[in-house]
DNA sequence: CTCTCACTTGAATGGTGATTCAAGTGTATT
DNA sequence: AATACACTTGAATCACCATTCAAGTGAGAG
């Protein structure tokens, strides 16, 4: 599927197109980077993630929360672990989660900040 | 779609659920943080982020470096300016391409340093 | 004012992934 | 060992979204 963009200015896209290219990161770091951000990108994931902000919950408290069957959210702390943003504890028949690290409330920090500068520009 | 859980506990999640509500993120703000996300979450998006990370890029430039047609790049490009991610400047017939600010470069920085820190706890 | 170029927009399609239902693990309790 | 509980896992369904194709703008050139 190439572009049918005439060669008229050719040689001034080769040469952004080297600039693009250079810096640009390699495949597999792009493919984790974006199945990273794939991962917040859900509103129940993010949810999740907010309720253990603070606190250790058990799934079942985690489905009471947002209303959801225990299959669910356990799918979907699946995939939160997978991302190694939670870490699960066994204490008897209960399962516990937590948010892995601080460095995931600090990525999520740094979204709302982004969201809320842009909010301020609307505004102005 | 209630949870199944027996009342046995249901004194011990009451606790934790109301830590969990506490501090939990308003719903619209939720929406907005995982919207953001989202746009993060796609290959072709950040793709053309990582293009854009020095250069600015008309779209036929993007489309080549993609290998894609004008169209997709087009409503891509669409997406990550509604979520204020890029800018974009006319200039006769072509339309130039840019990162909309430094934020957007420290928001791809931290997924990379979380998804570098964890490589480093697989391997060791 | 017509034609081409660079791009945008709308509608249709196909693939991906979130949720559900049903069945399976593991851990205690009796 | 049999039952109950907390959770996990697999298969199926359904909705959403990225891409494509076709048609529509807007700006310059002739």
């Amino acid at each position: 599927m190439p572009v049918n963009c005439s060669d008229a200015h050719a040689h001034r896209h080769a040469q952004a197109v080297q600039q693009g290219q250079s810096h640009a990161l390699d495949a597999q770091t792009l493919a984790r980077l974006t199945a990273f951000f794939k991962v917040l990108g859900d509103g129940t994931r993010m949810r999740i993630l907010s309720f253990l902000a603070d606190t250790e919950l058990c799934v079942c408290a985690i489905a009471e929360l947002l209303g959801m069957e225990l299959s669910a959210v356990s799918h979907q702390l699946r995939v939160l672990k997978q991302a190694d943003l939670v870490r699960s504890r066994r204490e008897g028949k209960t399962v516990y989660y937590t948010l892995a690290d601080d460095h995931v409330r600090q990525i999520i920090r740094m979204g709302l900040a982004h969201i809320n500068e842009k909010r301020g520009e609307n505004d102005a």
